[in-house]
DNA sequence: TTGACTAAAAATGTATACATTTTTAAATTA
DNA sequence: TAATTTAAAAATGTATACATTTTTAGTCAA
C-alpha cells in the first residue's frame, strides 16, 4: 500500500485518538519524523486534511488540530438537517426492495453488536443513512455529506460511553425503513429530521457538559 | 509569490476558459512540462482542485476536468437553496448597518459597470451574497458556501452573452437590503430563496439550449 | 485471430538536496 | 529597559534523482 493512503488513515485516527492535541502546532518535519517518513507524503496528508478540516491554520506557520466545541457541533448539526433529509427526498424515487434490505442488514447488524463503541456504533449508523441517501444521484450533496460525518465523527472518538441514546434512535431507524416501505417519502424526511435533530442536541449538551 | 499560489491560479483560470478542456486525461507532467515547473507544485495544485471538485479521477490514472451538465448545475442550485437562506438568517442578528452599507457600495458597483462579462458579474455578485452571509459565524456553513459558488463560477465561464437577468436579479438585491433593513429575517430568506431558484432555472434552461 | 505473457515506456510516489521564506533569539543602540 | 536590527535556526517550497507502479506495445503460442 502507498506510504500516502497509510499515513492518511494512521493521521486520521491518530487526531481521533487524541495522539495530537488540538491548538498545537503540527508542522511537516515534526510529522515526518514521527511516522518515519520523508515530508513529501506528509505534505500531501496535510494538505488534503486540510481540505477536509480536519487540520487548520495555525497561526501563520504549520497547522493544529481544530478543538471540538458545542458550537461547531452544533453547526454540524444545522447543516446536516438541511441537507440530509433533501437527500432522502431526492433518493426515494430510487430506492429499490433490494437496497432497503441492504439497509435491514445493516440494522440487525447493529443490533447484534450492543457492546460495540460510540465510535463503532456511528460508523454503523452513517453507513445505514449513507444506503438511503446514494441513490439520490447528487455527487457533490453525497460529497458534502461524507465530510459532514467525518468532521461529526471527531466528536465521537474513541469514547465507550453510550450517551443514552441508542433505543429510541435505533427505533426510529426501523420506522424510516417502514416509511420509506410504504412510499411515504414526506413522512419519512420528516421523521429523518426530527431523529438528525435529536441526535445533534443529544451531542450538544453533552458537549456542554464535558466539554473537551 | 510561491510557485504554488499562482499555479493554483493559473490553472483554475485556464480550466475556466477551457484551455483544458473537460473529459481529456490531465498528467503531472503534461502540466508541469506546460507550466515550466517541476511535479511537486503540480501535484499540490491537482490535489487541491481535486479536493475542491475542479479536477476528477480519469479512469485509473490521472485527473481530469468535468464536464459541464445542466444536470450538475441543478444539483448546485438544489444545494445553495437549502444552505444559502439558513445562512441568512443565521447572519441576520449579527448584520450591522456598516456591513449593510458595504452591500450597497458593492450593489454599485455593479451598476456602474453594465460592461462587465458574466463572469465578472458573478464574481461581485457573489461578494455581495457572501458579505451577507459572513457574519453568520459558521465556518463549516461558509466554507461549503464559497466551494458551491466556485463550482458555479465554473458554469459562467468566461461568456460574454448576458442571460437577460442582470435587471431583475439587480432590483432584488436592492429590496433584500431593503428587507434587512427593516429588519424581516424571514421575507428576506423568502426572498433569497426565490432570487436563487430563479437564477437556477435560468442556468438550467441556458445549458439545456447550449450544451457545453 | 485471439489471448496471454513479456519487455519497454510512461506516469506516479518518495527521498534527498538545495533554495527560499519565516521565526526566533541574540545583540546593539537609543 | 525597550525597541530595533541582525544573525542563526528552523520550517517550508521546489528541483532533481531514483524507486515503484501502471500502461502500452509487441511478441509468441495456441
Amino acid at each position: 500500500m502507498l506510504k500516502k493512503q497509510q499515513l492518511y488513515l494512521q493521521l486520521k485516527q491518530d487526531i481521533q485518538q487524541g495522539i495530537w492535541p488540538a491548538g498545537i502546532q503540527l508542522t511537516q518535519q515534526q510529522l515526518a519524523e514521527h511516522y518515519a517518513v520523508s515530508r513529501i507524503p506528509v505534505r500531501d496528508v496535510m494538505q488534503q486534511l486540510q481540505a477536509e478540516a480536519w487540520l487548520i491554520p495555525y497561526g501563520k506557520a504549520g497547522l493544529m488540530v481544530p478543538p471540538l466545541t458545542a458550537v461547531e457541533a452544533e453547526e454540524l448539526y444545522q447543516i446536516r438537517l438541511q441537507l440530509e433529509p433533501m437527500a432522502l427526498q431526492l433518493a426515494v424515487p430510487h430506492l429499490n426492495f433490494s437496497q432497503l434490505g441492504q439497509a435491514e442488514d445493516l440494522l440487525m447488524q447493529i443490533t447484534r453488536r450492543p457492546d460495540a463503541s460510540l465510535f463503532e456504533r456511528g460508523e454503523l449508523n452513517w453507513q445505514f443513512h449513507l444506503l438511503l441517501y446514494q441513490p439520490c444521484q447528487r455527487p457533490h450533496l453525497l460529497r458534502m455529506l461524507t465530510g459532514l460525518h467525518q468532521q461529526v465523527a471527531r466528536y465521537l472518538g474513541f469514547q465507550e460511553q453510550a450517551m443514552d441514546y441508542s433505543d429510541i434512535s435505533h427505533q426510529e431507524h426501523w420506522q424510516l425503513i417502514e416509511l420509506l416501505r410504504q412510499n411515504k417519502p414526506d413522512a419519512a424526511a420528516e421523521l429523518l429530521y426530527q431523529h438528525i435533530a435529536k441526535a445533534g442536541e443529544l451531542l450538544v449538551q453533552h458537549l456542554q457538559l464535558h466539554p473537551a
